[in-house]
DNA sequence: ATCAGAACGGAATGATTTGTTCCAGTACCT
DNA sequence: AGGTACTGGAACAAATCATTCCGTTCTGAT
């Protein structure tokens, strides 16, 4: 593979790169925003994307498989016998700085997942459902695990202008949040936790 | 007062409730959804408002009036010597209720800020200031004021289609929050703490 | 009883936005 | 040279929405 090949794999690169960029500060972007960013034209986005909703579930589909990813190597690390808090703030960490919530988040219902999609869905369910079972025991027991779906949600609502300083505020507010999940001595936390039908209804197309 | 005068009075008070449920599920709902929320036709909107920037503009300054009398009011409990973990807590919650975090991040940078907006924000941060003063001996030494502005924030990210559940929720991860907030034995909190620059930036518009 | 006018509902309008297509030109490779 | 994959950007169609407008309903005073 070289040159125009070379090219063009750059392209498709910086092409996903940017509308990732682009659709997760703004997730209403218009596609125009993304060639721009990409530096681009728009035919280049057409000849790869058929639509602007191909693009999205390419970029969703991704947020899911990194997702899976990071829960796969965060169990395989417990079972390596790492300590199981410092694997779990390496996990929340990894997948804020990822982004994947507000990647997911952002297009829920805007159209229909994939059957690729939903296997990714119900693949990281089960990762997850693993995972949180490994290292429930350096959580507070009243901690359930979409508990920890809705964490990732909470610190993705910090954004700013500057996307190194909203990751660096992330951090912030991440740490805080796991010291409060950490937190063993204090009343149990308030009301029925969320149920999976809660979470999972948002993807209905509205 | 009968008839057709309180027909308007009712509708007075339906159409800001409209506006503040509906805008506050999403920020860029068109009018016709608060007219229709609200049950009455376009032109009862159009009456009292002249344009939809003024709704929004009376929407945003009554949630700083609700975060102005909040503060005063919590201010006035700690001096009446009720106990300030107490007091923070309650203030957290109901603010978190009130959901002014939604009302004025929605909108900052939308339009420009009335000079009666900038007197209450001036005056909201210099009772925040005070209010921070006078219980910060109940939060972890490295906790800055923004720090709690930008907790409403996160917790204004958690968002159902029942907003009675997301209330629920939202008090759920408030407590787990708060628990962070008086963790008091862990490392300290990463990062420069937000600045109030760059929690005021977003208020120009883009 | 009547009538001026306030308040109403909702269709019509016009402006803006945006996804998509199309076209003509350009750089690269064989 | 010729073919391929790209480029910017104009053009188009559809959708969205704030705003205006008009005819109707109801109230309260005359």
């Amino acid at each position: 593979m070289s040159g125009r090949q070379a090219e063009a794999a750059r392209n498709d690169q910086r092409i996903l790169e940017s509308a990732r960029a682009v659709f997760v500060a703004d997730p209403g972007a218009p596609i125009t925003a993304v060639a721009k960013h990409a530096g681009v034209g728009i035919s280049a986005l057409y000849t790869r994307y058929g639509s602007k909703e191909e693009l999205l579930r390419t970029l969703c589909t991704d947020g899911l498989q990194t997702f899976v990813q990071e829960t796969e190597a965060a169990i395989e690390r417990v079972k390596q016998g790492h300590d199981h808090w410092q694997v779990f703030a390496a996990f929340m960490q990894n997948l804020t700085d990822a982004d994947t919530s507000s990647l997911t988040r952002a297009f829920a219902g805007k159209f229909a997942p994939t059957p690729e999609m939903f296997a990714l869905a119900n693949r990281s369910a089960e990762l997850s459902e693993e995972f949180f079972g490994l290292i429930r025991d350096v959580l507070r027991p009243d901690l359930v695990l979409h508990d920890v779906s809705l964490s990732f949600e909470l610190v993705a609502a910090i954004k700013f202008a500057d996307p190194a300083r909203t990751t660096e505020l992330r951090h912030r507010y991440l740490a805080l949040i796991l010291d409060g999940m950490r937190a063993a001595d204090r009343d149990a936390l308030p009301g029925p936790p969320p149920a999976w039908p809660e979470i999972s209804e948002r993807w209905n197309a509205s």
